[in-house]
DNA sequence: TGGAGCGGTTGGAGCGCTCCAACAATTGCA
DNA sequence: TGCAATTGTTGGAGCGCTCCAACCGCTCCA
């Protein structure tokens, strides 16, 4: 498999190395004869330019790497792709280094694309410490999304949490509701923010005698564990908003199973909007964060360090959106003065 | 941002250009003293190695690529965890590219893999025209996961649909079903085949005549809007066996709508067990596909290409088996001769 | 008629590394 | 005691490209 060189292109149209050289990065000024002759020696040789070659000689590699903590997280994968969108208008490729929620795998993505003089490297959700960041910062530009890094050198795009958790409430206040509960990601990346948005945005509504924490982790089991503790104590609130889509999914089947109706019975509101919380048989009110953007905004940061110097980091703070679908409605007539009491039916949807 | 180079970890250390690579290299016959001077110097300065000249004078690079058709995917997902953790165990760097399912971005990763004399290349799910596909492999190693491709030197990793159809049928034959339809994924990646397989396993049973093909595409959307199609022509199955587990989730919900019991009035039959067919809300029985398996032995092919020298392409055809869930059950009393007839009742589960 | 200017082309140095032959310093053994 | 073998270290060539100064042959115009 050893591959030819532009030597050998050149050899073969009859030119020299640098003329081929200027045909393949598409210079302006050759011949169209010189030019034709050398494509076509180029393609019957199977011609490919060796990229570290090209970067060596280049001291540029025109690629930005970006460091997926998860690939399975939908949400990540959208930030990818609006990465990926925003890499390619700019002109950059676009690498991807997946860590299935390994530190030591990020850390290897991380400095693979730092050996490969990557020049520059977001970080999605990834658990890191923000030390190792920062030294990396010193050597690549480095962007940090969907989570909290205050380090100098390195940019952050992130959305507004408390916003989030405040829509979230607001919409439920909104119908009536007080007894408000959240389920949260246990320490999954991102649910302490989450957990403490909740408590703040209750506090703001003048619920904070009602805040109520149960316990989980972003998996759908957890949030049907939590549904069946919060039915075994006979403290089941009027809604519960979940720490992510996948919580209240697993939410809304617990609550089916013992007979309560979604959302007469129950209100539900989750986080992330994914296709998940889309579904028709699901239909979950959620929390949007504007994904894609997120991604774009992340490489463009990374643009600016490159091609317009700019050394202060930024931070990106963008706002969530509340997306209304039909998990959610006002709470059960007698429940607005009192908690709901709760009379285990049957099963019913499911025989 | 001018990174540290050998030369100047050389000059800290007081010593030669070779010894530091030698060190760098973690070779064995350096005197101790020499070794931790040379690390000390390399970690003052932040040096680490460029990958473009590594690979360009060692002439490899220890680098696999794979190409995702859709980072969307959870099964591609799987995969690509399947493939780097074989990667890993080999000693290879694993790099991603995702194509948001557009054949030009295939491309361009392709084309970006092969540039950086990337040794092996995975396809995963890519819709790229097989020509290209055999062109490519006669400069790199390519292995083709999750798709047909037969062309010399490219080794291909799927798994035995016509097996997967028949399992899925068999198991609703044995449960009593006569009336088994097909929801399937339009023109989508695999549907076709698929949707071949199902036509066979049901011809193999003698169910030739029972046999229907509901036109769909992989959406949950798709999913609902065929079985209201159903419902609508009053021709509504014992069983469905849907395309993958998104058609079956959106078909799920459609029939609950309907008033209808799952798996009490119809039993649901869905593909590629993924997460979202064990949430316990849905508990999807599903066709499991060995992603991993997958992944790890599309790596290790291209391994056996690079470093055992085969040449002749290896087609892995893997085993699929059935995962029993709460959707599927015998079908009801009266529907073992006739069709089941529908009486339109008010939706419940949801108010 | 003799440059200046221009489009097109070329050789050579250099990018940061590895690899190899060669060497220096030590050790082992006849 | 002499020489081979061994261990540790080094300079230089070369990987495949880019970039730059220089050059060639023309045209154009003072």
């Amino acid at each position: 498999m050893t591959r030819p060189t532009l030597e050998d292109v050149a050899r073969r149209a009859g030119v020299s190395r640098s003329l081929v050289s200027l045909v393949m990065r598409g210079a302006s000024n050759v011949s169209e004869q010189r030019r034709t002759a050398v494509l076509a020696a180029a393609k019957d040789l199977g011609y490919r330019p060796n990229a570290n070659a090209r970067n060596l000689a280049q001291k540029r590699t025109r690629t930005l790497g970006v460091v997926l903590n998860d690939l399975h997280n939908p949400f990540f994968a959208d930030i990818a792709d609006g990465a990926a969108a925003a890499a390619a208008e700019h002109g950059y490729h676009m690498l991807l280094g997946a860590a299935s929620r390994s530190v030591d795998a990020e850390r290897d993505a991380l400095h693979t694309f730092m050996d490969l003089r990557a020049e520059g490297v977001v970080l999605v959700g990834t658990t890191l410490p923000s030390a190792e960041i920062a030294d990396a910062a010193r050597s690549v530009a480095i962007a940090v999304a969907s989570r909290q890094v205050r380090q100098p050198d390195v940019d952050t795009v992130i959305s507004d949490e408390r916003l989030g958790a405040r829509l979230a409430v607001e919409h439920l206040v909104g119908l009536g509701h007080r007894k408000i509960a959240h389920i949260d990601g246990g320490d999954g990346a991102g649910a302490s923010t989450r957990r403490g948005a909740y408590s703040a945005a209750m506090k703001a509504f003048g619920l904070e005698s009602e805040t109520k924490v149960v316990p989980g982790e972003f998996t759908d089991l957890a949030g049907a564990r939590a549904v069946e503790q919060m039915l075994a104590d006979g403290e089941l609130p009027t809604a519960i908003f979940a720490a992510n889509d996948l919580v209240a999914a697993g939410a809304l089947g617990s609550l089916e199973d013992a007979g309560l109706a979604i959302p007469a019975d129950v209100s539900l509101v989750g986080y992330d909007n994914t296709a998940l919380a889309a579904m028709h048989h699901l239909s979950l009110t959620s929390v949007h964060q504007p994904r894609l953007e997120m991604g774009r905004l992340a490489v463009e940061s990374l643009i600016e360090r490159l091609e317009e110097g700019r050394a202060r980091p930024v931070r990106h703070v963008l706002t969530p959106r509340l997306v209304v679908r039909e998990s959610s409605a006002a709470p059960p007539a007698g429940a607005r003065r009192n908690s709901l009491s709760v009379s285990r039916a049957a099963p019913i949807g499911r025989a």
